[in-house]
DNA sequence: TAGCATACCGGACGTTCGTTAGGTTTTGAG
DNA sequence: CTCAAAACCTAACGAACGTCCGGTATGCTA
């Protein structure tokens, strides 16, 4: 029985634009990557929206036009961010054979949300920053799209307990906050110039290699789509 | 040779009181307690000082007979927090035999660290929190103590570097950043209610047993000081 | 070219922020 | 009991906050 696919239905709804090819760089977009810039740097309240438009070249009452409020702003780029990472990890999944084991599926995803946490920064570092305290109603929309993802790694650690797969000594319980909290951290410190993504992954990978009960091979090389 | 002993300094200056046996919940320690416990649930922007003084049981200008302003009560926060692990670690450091390995003395400043983080929760929340953009005046004070700690583990895992411990694969430049931020984590999920800190620190070293190059014992009893 | 939706702006609103001046109460030593 | 220091208060300051109103520029469609 292998995991759920795909990881998460996409939550973004369709933009209503009947025809065009969304010109590079429009205001709204532009507005959101400099707001993800910024939360990601300083945080939300640290980050007036006064500041969000001057980086946007642009009027803070412009970004009212385009966004309802500060807060909207902040939950679409959660929102990108975790759409990015659950496409990634989907991505990383099917390039895997039907009879992989529960431990290729984990490591595959650990690849995965490594890969789209670091190719994603500005969105994926909004989205690590704010583990506590949203302002309320975000969280009440973007809880349930996490707990959507939380759900998935809880499925395929359960199956891999099942399996016999973990070393006794390892509380199964722990293994999934443990995981996730230790690769959305590699955003704080970890500088693609200095060392390469692939390097990071198999660093961690052989890190995670103490939980498992078989000795099995640690590093193996892993495929990625073109 | 031994890594270095003590980890740091004290950086809390005594406090000049002649004598006195410091009366239980006084004034100036009830306020920081408060904020650290605001600030660790909601982060620093968040948290008002009329907030924090009515947590208090006292008026906002109250609060600046006692600090100099909001900047100083996080900043003393944190090196409260500081102060605590380095001399958790220590003392976990001490009960080691003199001919200890490196990944003996790694993992008893593993369990110090963590010890430290869950026995003064609102202390190391705060700091575990304020990875970005402190009030600028904070983080040119508090940063020199961090990166003291730092650079004890930056040793301590250079030793075990030049003593051959280390799995291939892994890149040991990453090791302390994915160490120290996976422990620091585990502020943000883990109840202690729900599972004992053994528990955790015996999962948390399994898990880690993936870096070593040598079998060794991966779970030794850890002697405890009175 | 006329019409219209979209994008943007100046300027203000009410609120909350950190902070402070100046006055009152509490406390403990002599 | 005296009296000074410590602890606490009320009330306000200017600044910055998120937000919004009314009006102007821009660019596409017909």
């Amino acid at each position: 029985m292998s995991a759920v696919l795909p990881v998460m239905k996409s939550t973004l709804v369709r933009k209503t634009k009947t025809r065009e090819v969304e010109r590079t760089s429009s205001g709204r977009e532009n507005i959101l990557h400099e707001a993800a810039t910024l939360f990601a740097a300083k945080g939300y309240a640290e980050s007036g929206l006064r500041e969000i438009a001057e980086m946007a070249g642009v009027r803070s009452a412009t970004v009212y036009h385009h966004f309802a409020s500060k807060e909207k702003i902040y939950e679409e780029i959660i929102r990108i961010a975790l759409d990015a990472i659950s496409a990634a990890v989907t991505a990383e999944l099917l390039v895997l054979p039907l009879d992989a084991t529960p431990r290729m599926r984990i490591e595959a995803s650990i690849a995965g949300h490594l890969r789209a946490l670091h190719t994603n920064k500005p969105f994926t570092s909004t989205n690590a920053h704010s583990r506590i305290s949203l302002p309320q109603g975000v969280n009440l929309v973007v809880g349930p799209i996490r707990e959507q993802y939380s759900d998935f790694w809880r499925a395929m650690l359960e199956e891999a307990k099942a399996a016999g797969s973990f070393k006794p000594g390892v509380d199964p319980k722990m293994l999934r906050p443990l995981i996730l909290s230790t690769l959305n951290r590699t955003l704080g410190w970890f500088d693609p110039r200095k060392g390469s993504l692939e390097t990071l992954t198999r660093t961690v990978v052989t890190m995670f290699s103490g939980i498992w009960h078989e000795p099995d091979m640690a590093t193996r090389v892993r495929k990625r789509r073109a």
